[in-house]
DNA sequence: GTCTATACAACGATAGAC
DNA sequence: GTCTATCGTTGTATAGAC
């Protein structure tokens, strides 16, 4: 499948660095056929990358069953399931084309908008857009370290060891005191 | 100075995205002496944004000097007022280069480790490699939902807002309970 | 629909005049 | 040392044969 090679590609090179023709290589198709059927690098980077696999609100319905005070223990926990998994070629792309690509921020910027701001119309509490971006820092930090620039520690931490590291962190930016 | 031009460039664009002529231009000299001088776009980059202009050791020293307690406060401090200031562009280059530059993450992890090292080094404590990794991850975080995927309320926070919301993650990160 | 060949632009780098 | 001109490469996109 040509969505498949172009998220892998992607997801190693970001945006700029990836070419048409060696995405199409890898998923032994004729590079003139990517401009055929998505009209060019960009419109198979729109299809491939910012359609994102799943949707916040849906991912919300999920993350709010279980007791508020293991919220953030499921979130970190399902993210990092999530990338460590089928969808993380997506998320790497996106984190590495951020430099490369403005549509990728917007995206990425949208999506925990979404995510945080659904969970937080839950939970009332001050303060909600500044929790939000604390969130998204935080989960977006760890995946750069993780998945992009690979500190070692990070990369072969168990998914376990960071819920429990990491869990509190998020608990405290959205219920918590941060000021 | 074409040292300075580079920083911008890079900071604005990564190291993909920026041309040789772009940063020459900007510093109103030719391109051709970015070769003659530095050997080409690579030594440019090495010269510019990879000798960052503070030492990990040097920053150490001076974030030791205070209670132990308020170490995060300081920490989250002293980042954000360099990132806010004059070495920003150093920064956001090699966070926005991270796709396009190998080397880039290397710094950048080279960076945190001896700093984090160096300061956990006097705390004594366990799981130092992790208390590192986590730390950096929510620092990069930090810079890069601030700087580079620009998510409004992390922008237009004051730097105080920042540091109390954050510096207990990063207190509990270097002495706390992580597991 | 599919592939071959190619046009076109931009980049990094270099050679050579001054 | 400095600039002009240009080379070679690479990447996107298209035109046209089958």
């Amino acid at each position: 499948m040509l969505l498949e090679a172009a998220r892998a590609v992607f997801a190693e090179n970001g945006y700029e660095r990836a070419t048409v023709r060696s995405i199409a290589a890898r998923a032994g198709v004729d590079a003139a056929m990517v401009n055929h059927w998505f009209g060019g690098k960009e419109g198979l980077f729109a299809q491939a990358v910012l359609k994102l696999p799943f949707e916040p609100a849906e991912l919300v319905t999920v993350l709010r069953d279980g007791p508020v005070e293991e919220l953030g223990s499921r979130i970190v926990r399902t993210f990092l399931t999530r990338w460590d998994g089928v969808g993380g070629d997506t998320f790497q792309a996106l984190i590495r084309s951020i430099a490369g690509h403005e549509a990728a921020s917007t995206v990425l910027r949208d999506f925990f908008l979404q995510f945080f701001t659904g969970l937080l119309s839950d939970l009332g509490g001050d303060r909600r857009e500044l929790r939000v971006a604390l969130c998204a820092s935080q989960l977006v930090g760890m995946g750069l370290v993780r998945y992009v620039a690979r500190f070692p520690p990070m990369v072969e931490a168990e998914v376990d060891t960071l819920v429990t590291a990491v869990a509190p962190t998020l608990q405290r930016y959205l219920t918590g005191d941060i000021d």
